[in-house]
This record gives C-alpha cells, sequence and structure tokens, in this order.
RNA sequence: CGGGGCGUAGCGCAGCCCGGUAGCGCAUCUGCUUUGGGAGCAGAGGGUCGCAGGUUCGAAUCCUGCCGCCCCGACCA
C-alpha cells in the first residue's frame, strides 16, 4: 500500500478525552474514530488489525473443532422469553421496535438464538459434540463505556456454543476451548492467565476468564507467578485425546488464580511470598459452562443411546477481538507509539522514501516495493513529501515491526537501513539482504 | 445511577469573570527555499462559538432549559 494512496488520518496531539494510553494510541494512529458514546468505526489501519486478530481467533477455533457461522444482530424478544432473560437482562440491552410494533433487540450475546437454531436440526445423540461459533458486533448498553474500544458498547464478539449429550462430554468439550484459547492469546504475544470467576448473567458454575496483565487493566487478579513461565501448547496438540487434554487444563489450573469477585485471601496466602502476584489484568476472554440453562426452558433435546431424551449440556465461550486490538496496544508500546507484534501488525514493513523525488532513491523504494509485495508481504510505502522526520515519527507511532528507510547517503553506498521497531537496533545492508531478511 | 468537568476550525487551546461583529499553535492549500528524527519564509482557505429560548441597542461572553461528551465511584461478556 501507498501511504499517498491510503487513509490514515494521523493526529499529531492526542484528543483530550483519551485517557489511556492504547485509546490515545488507537486516535492518534488513525485506527479509530468515535461515532457516539462507546461506538466506534474501524478505520482502514484499525480493520486491518481487527482482521488480522479475527483471523487467529478463527484458526484457533477450526483447529479445535469448532464450525463458523453467522447469527444477526438484531433478535427477536420472544426469543429471550423463552429462556426469561428478556425481563432479567435490564437496561443493558438495547431494545428496538420495527415499523409493526414488534419487540426486538439488538443482540447483547448469543445463547438463546444458538439453542433455538440447534433444537430445530439436531435431536440425536449421534449429532453431538457441536460447537458452533461466529464472530459478530455485540451491544450492551454499558452504563458508563470508557477507554475507546477497550470497553464500549458496541463490540466485536467471537462467541462459540458447545452441545453435548452429558456433563462429562460437556467437560471436555470446555477443555477444548481453554486450551484453544491459551494458544490464540500466545500468538498474539499474550501472556493469558486463566483464572476462577463469576459467571454473572450468563449462569452456570464453572467458568475461567482469561486475564492478561497490565497495568491499566480494570480488574483485579491475584496469583502465583509461575503462570508466567508455563508453557502453551503446540501447534499440533490433539484436541480429541480427553486425557491428554484434561492434564494440560489441569495444569494451567492447578495453581492459585482468582479475580477480585472470586479472591480467597486465606488461599493466596499460603502462596509462598516471593511467588505472590497481586495486578490489574485485563480481561480478554470468558469460558462458561451452564449445562442446561437454556436447553431445558427452551427444549433443546436429544435423544441418547438408551431412546431417553434429555435437554443437552452446553457451555459458551467469548473473546472481544476488538477489545484485544486495545489490550494488545496496552501490553506493546512506548513513548512513541505502538510496537504490533508481528502476528497482528496491520503491515508486516514500512518503507520510508527520505527524498521523494529523487531518482535514486525513488528507484531503489520501488524495487524494494515491488518485490517484498511480490512474496506477498505486508508494505505500506511511505512514498509522500514529507520530511524525514516526520516520516521516522509516524512510522514509530503506528509501530510496524520492520521499518526500511532509504535515504540518498546510505544508497549511495548501496545501501539501505532496516530497523526493527521493538528493539530499535539498526542496521545497514543491501536492499537484496533486506528482502531476504523481510521474507524469512 | 450518584459525584465532578467540558462543548469555540480536522486536532490542541485562548477569549467568557468585566457583553461591542472570533483568535493562537498544529494540520490543510499556493509559492520559494529546504531535505536522515515532527523545517523556514510569504500568502490563502476553513468556524450556525453544541442546540433552543430569554435579557440587551448589541451575546461565544449574562440567565433558563435541553442535548452531547469525558472523568471518579457503583455496576459490568
Amino acid at each position: 500500500m501507498r501511504l499517498s494512496r491510503y487513509f490514515l488520518p494521523i493526529l499529531r496531539e492526542a484528543p483530550r478525552d483519551a485517557e489511556i494510553v492504547s485509546h490515545r494510541l488507537m486516535l492518534r494512529a488513525g485506527m479509530i474514530r468515535q461515532e457516539a458514546a462507546g461506538i466506534y468505526a474501524f478505520l482502514p489501519l484499525g480493520h486491518r488489525v481487527l482482521t488480522k486478530v479475527c483471523q487467529i481467533v478463527r484458526e484457533e477455533q477450526n483447529r479445535a473443532g469448532a464450525i463458523e457461522m453467522l447469527m444477526p444482530t438484531i433478535q427477536s424478544a420472544d426469543l429471550w422469553r423463552e429462556s426469561g432473560r428478556y425481563d432479567d437482562y435490564g437496561k443493558e440491552m438495547l431494545r428496538i421496535e420495527d415499523r409493526h410494533e414488534r419487540e426486538m433487540l439488538f443482540g447483547p450475546t448469543n445463547e438463546e438464538m444458538i439453542t433455538e437454531i440447534f433444537r430445530a436440526s439436531v435431536k440425536s445423540y449421534k449429532q453431538l459434540p457441536l460447537n458452533l461459533y461466529h464472530i459478530q458486533w455485540k451491544f450492551r448498553d454499558e452504563v458508563r463505556p470508557r477507554f475507546g474500544v477497550y470497553r464500549s458498547r458496541e463490540f466485536l464478539m467471537k462467541d462459540a456454543y458447545s452441545f453435548d449429550l452429558d456433563a462429562e462430554g460437556a467437560r471436555h468439550s470446555y477443555n477444548k476451548m481453554f486450551v484453544a484459547y491459551l494458544r490464540t492469546f500466545a500468538r498474539m504475544g499474550l501472556k493469558a492467565i486463566p483464572m476462577v470467576a463469576d459467571t454473572g448473567p450468563i449462569g452456570g458454575n464453572l467458568s475461567h476468564e482469561f486475564i492478561i496483565l497490565a497495568s491499566t487493566g480494570e480488574s483485579e487478579v491475584f496469583c502465583q507467578n509461575d503462570f508466567l513461565e508455563f508453557d502453551v501448547p503446540a501447534e499440533g496438540v490433539d484436541f480429541d485425546e480427553k486425557t491428554g487434554l484434561q492434564k494440560i487444563v489441569d495444569r494451567w489450573t492447578s495453581l492459585y488464580a482468582a479475580t477480585s469477585e472470586k479472591h480467597d485471601a486465606a488461599a493466596f496466602e499460603k502462596i509462598p511470598e516471593p511467588k505472590r502476584l497481586s495486578a490489574r489484568g485485563i480481561e480478554v476472554g470468558h469460558i462458561f459452562y451452564f449445562g442446561t440453562k437454556y436447553s431445558e426452558p427452551m427444549k433443546a433435546t436429544v435423544s441418547g443411546p438408551n431412546g431417553n431424551v434429555s435437554p443437552v449440556h452446553m457451555g459458551s465461550y467469548g473473546i472481544g477481538p476488538s477489545r484485544l486490538v486495545a489490550a494488545i496496544i496496552e501490553a506493546s508500546h512506548d513513548d512513541k507509539g505502538i510496537v504490533w507484534p508481528e502476528a497482528i501488525a496491520p503491515f508486516k514493513v514500512g518503507l520510508m522514501n527520505l527524498k521523494q523525488g529523487d531518482a535514486a532513491t525513488d528507484a531503489a523504494c520501488e524495487q524494494l516495493y515491488s518485490a517484498l509485495t511480490g512474496k506477498g508481504i505486508d508494505v505500506l510505502y511511505d512514498d509522500t513529501d514529507e520530511r524525514a522526520g516526520a516520516k521516522f515519527a509516524t512510522m514509530d507511532l503506528i509501530g510496524l515491526p520492520w521499518q526500511v528507510t532509504v535515504g540518498p547517503k546510505a544508497l549511495a553506498e548501496g545501501k539501505v537501513e532496516i530497523k526493527r521497531r521493538s528493539g530499535g537496533e539498526r542496521e545497514l545492508v543491501t536492499p537484496e539482504e533486506a528482502i531476504n531478511r523481510l521474507s524469512g
């Protein structure tokens, strides 16, 4: 992408009402634009990151056996009356009326709808287990949205729903998502710790929140710091192998870790003092097992091997990709701007022409640009006629993992400079060498 | 939902107390000079001062109501 043809509305100064660093940087880097309280447009750069986050989520969901679909944002009130949640959910649910005065709502979550879809088609245990998910916009009319897309009213959510014949099967489905989540967050460069959590309005009795540690986090969390050294399950992990999977989950739940709602001070005190970690965290995922809470009232039943008809055991599993974008920035930035982990960076390489209009630098940049894009690498080529300093500042702000600088001085020696955004190391190499390095 | 604060150009702000036809920096456009860490000079464009009433000869400024947004707390996938 040529910057001169792109839409990247950089702000030199942060808007006053942006308090936390991720919100400021997202606004300054031209990633988002606020349209109303807690409602944001994702501009091209932000959209690229959001798409990459979703893609990793999707790959790991698929790997764990979940199947993608897409449900609507608008739901009928009748569906929610069946589960009894229409009245329970309160003002957080945005209720709307269509032209025929039918009661509708903008979905805050999809347990009811997926249960309705399931019960219409699945009648036999032979079709189980089943795990269906989608990535769709949700709306929760928060009393107080804040911190940009970190706590917004409209937000993107990946929500998966598992269906099993019995509690034991459901436990395995839960474990699959548990492991998928560990992998998902690790791939984004995050250390996420599963913590025993409250189930809130979703219900149920088995639940973990996945928390990443960040000083700006909203939740107060307590855990044993050994978690930070734990290995994340490898790509080849067998999701169908029950005992192996259970072992992974057991290990990741063997040590104390809880949010403040579930905090047990006495248990925490038993951890040796130097291993106690009391910090703030950001919730980036939440998984629940809630049994027959919805299947029973909504009559989502299947015939078992013995011919008995029983309600299915369900779980639901959420990740907020829009919040994750903010969370990743909270976890990875410096005083100059964002430092994207390579896996979710909007572009891998920022190519800077320090003297636009100079025949030699123009030609070298064009060659690098076409060679890199030809290899399938995402390159943002700053071909504007801004001055060098402005280009450096912009590239540091938007945080692309690699910067390639083409200026007349080094180019006279046949060299260009490559810089790693995260460590800041710079190196002069030939254009060919730069292409080789960046293709790796 | 309680408490506090703020709405003036795309962004950051001044002007408001003490009423007199709206200003600064950045950004944008034009020209010239510059060109390896947010350039300089000269010129230009851009604002129903959140909205609606009221007071006044005259309102960004004073009064009333409304709307929007932010922060703290409570709440929260």
